[in-house]
DNA sequence: GCCGTTTTCGGCCCGACTGTTTTCAGTCG
């Protein structure tokens, strides 16, 4: 992946820019370079087809940088830069509360260049003959070098939402509170989060604080303000807690949400129409002060002469120039769902009966649900043999016909095995409603070898969709290797759906291959692959994916009514 | 280093909190 890779180098220049105190903007413009290439998935593309000006942040400098780095494998001015500084050096600016200003104090005074040296100096006291620097100091820096050695990792999207649903609980009760709302990279769904982010409104910001600070699952206060404050959660997780008056609703909710690339464009573009805009609202020019709106995010936009963006376009991937221009799409929601075509029942590796799973779809207000245990390929899931499968499609049938408004459909999930062949023979899968396919075993193979499978896959007749197609597990396991522009291609030009699989630690496809993927003509069904009547609950994960992707109602099958989709089979 | 409904040059988002100060710089989001 080149754009991790360059994505990377770009963030260790603008550092070691940042240390040298270089000028601010060129520090910035590295940086934003670094987030907007991280969040795309397809650089080399960009950079064979002469597009890569194209993308927000990148100019001709930055451009012919990243032609040389995939061209060479180096960038020639970050290997100069990283003769002038040790490398370890930009390990410090890990350390909460250091910055670039006191990293470079401590290597001009004490030639510090990485985190053990720091660690002995401050404990052995050095640290305080530099000017400025005190015990206070000396402690938090000692404290931040536990914090990073402890490693703070982000956390997926259910987890996340999990425990900002507790923090919301604790606070949402105090009549001081009026109202309480998550914002951060958790409003915009983001797959996986860093720290979460509360908003709340109330003109008690002090009760407010001293409650949070106080909440049974606070391990740790980071800091504490006024109207703004820190902790550790018991789960080693970051969240702030920010207190406005409720005249700023609107503006502050849009300054904590972000993100930060998003804020920053916007108000650049405010600036140049001669306003401002920042948390409490946005204002006339600077001489006049006069607040123009602040209640809802909604007038904000509007007095910026755009369309309302959703928060999970508010990335600087282009929404703001399409949202001036009228152009936004209208995203899919939650509630145009109509059925989940990817369950598993307790026939294979479910908890659930495939009645209690229709049941549970039934009181969600679906109108169908695919029941797709895996296939006997599948040792270790109890994937079904070709008997088992006729008495699931008896017992199917017997449902089918007590149930009203609803349809279970004969679904299964089946093994791609390490040579593309389908793990059932074409007459036993002609019997199916659907067939889903999918890649469990032999992820180690070649590039070449993985992608020629899941392109077999593809034009087998009898196959459907294709699940998770790319195979991550978050946090266990890296996606295994693919050419997903041949996948892509080879799922348009032969009708096959590819699934943004709900399950928060999969949720694959993501949200930029989603984007690139429609691009290509790819038509998608949004599923959550449950193994329990709980994880019915993920589909709002999967939506949430497939809006950050721009999608919107037509590009998802199961938006449609059963005969609709039925009639899509290849 | 990027970028343009004023501009191809001259700007570039904005405020809270902390520690070390006695008015502010550094860090963070």
């Amino acid at each position: 992946m080149k754009n991790l890779e360059i994505s990377e180098i770009f963030h260790a220049i603008a550092q070691i820019l940042e240390i040298k105190a270089d000028n601010r903007f060129r520090i910035a413009a590295y940086e934003r370079a670094a987030q907007v290439i991280g969040d795309t998935d397809n650089i080399e593309e960009y950079a064979r087809e002469d597009r890569l000006r194209q993308i927000p942040g990148i100019g001709q400098d930055l451009a012919s940088k990243i032609k040389e780095y995939i061209a060479t494998g180096k960038i020639k001015h970050y290997e100069e830069l990283k003769k002038e500084l040790p490398v370890g050096i930009l390990e410090l600016l890990k350390i909460p509360s250091l910055g670039p200003k006191t990293v470079r104090l401590f290597y001009e005074k004490l030639k510090i260049e990485n985190v053990s040296m720091l660690e002995k100096f401050a404990k052995s006291g050095k640290l305080l003959e530099l000017e400025g620097i005190k015990e206070k100091t000396t402690e938090n820096i000692l404290k931040g070098i536990s914090l990073v050695k402890k490693g703070k990792e982000r956390i997926d999207i259910a987890a996340a939402w999990d425990i900002a649903g507790r923090f919301v609980k604790q606070l949402e009760s105090l009549k001081e509170v009026k109202q309480i709302v998550v914002a951060g990279s958790l409003r915009r769904m983001k797959e996986t989060v860093k720290d979460i982010d509360i908003l709340v409104i109330s003109n008690r910001s002090k009760k407010v604080m001293d409650v949070f600070c106080s909440c049974k699952q606070v391990k740790e206060v980071v800091v504490k303000g006024m109207t703004k404050s820190s902790v550790l959660s018991k789960e080693g997780i970051q969240v702030d807690v920010r207190v406005v008056k409720p005249e700023s609703f609107g503006a502050a909710l849009m300054y904590f949400t972000g993100s930060k690339n998003h804020n920053v464009r916007l108000r650049a573009l405010a600036t140049r129409r001669g306003l401002k805009i920042n948390e409490y609202g946005i204002f006339s020019s600077k001489a006049s002060k006069k607040r123009l709106a602040w209640k809802t995010e909604k007038e904000i936009y509007k007095l910026m002469n755009m369309q309302f963006i959703e928060p999970e376009l508010r990335e600087d991937t282009g929404e703001i120039g399409i949202a001036l221009k009228g152009k936004l799409p209208k995203l899919i929601e939650l509630k145009q769902i109509k059925g989940d075509l990817h369950v598993h029942s307790n026939y294979s590796d479910g908890n659930n009966t495939i009645s209690e799973m229709a049941a549970a779809c039934k009181r969600k207000g679906y109108e169908y649900v695919g029941i797709t245990d895996h296939s006997q390929g599948l040792h270790v899931a109890g994937g079904l043999s070709v008997s088992e499968l006729r008495r699931k499609k008896k017992e199917i049938d017997k449902i089918n016909k007590k149930l009203k408004d609803f349809v279970v459909l004969y679904g299964t999930e089946v093994e791609i095995d390490s040579k593309g062949n389908i793990d059932y023979n074409d007459m036993i899968l002609e019997e199916f409603d659907f067939v889903i396919a999918a890649i469990h075993l032999g992820f180690k193979q070649s590039k070449e070898q993985l992608t020629k499978r899941i392109v077999k896959a593809c034009q087998n007749p009898n196959v459907d969709v294709i699940a998770h197609p790319t195979g991550r597990l978050w946090g266990t396991r890296d996606s295994y290797e693919l050419d997903l522009e041949e996948v892509f291609k080879a799922a348009k030009d032969t009708n096959t759906i590819l699934e943004i699989n709900a399950f928060p630690n999969r949720l694959d496809l993501n949200d930029t291959l989603i984007r690139i993927a429609k691009d290509k003509g790819v038509k998608f069904v949004i599923n959550t692959d449950s193994h329990a009547i709980e994880h019915l609950d993920y589909m709002k994960f999967g939506v949430a994916m497939a809006r950050r992707g721009w999608l919107q109602k037509q590009d998802v099958l199961n938006t449609l009514p059963l005969e609709k989709i039925l009639s899509l089979r290849k």
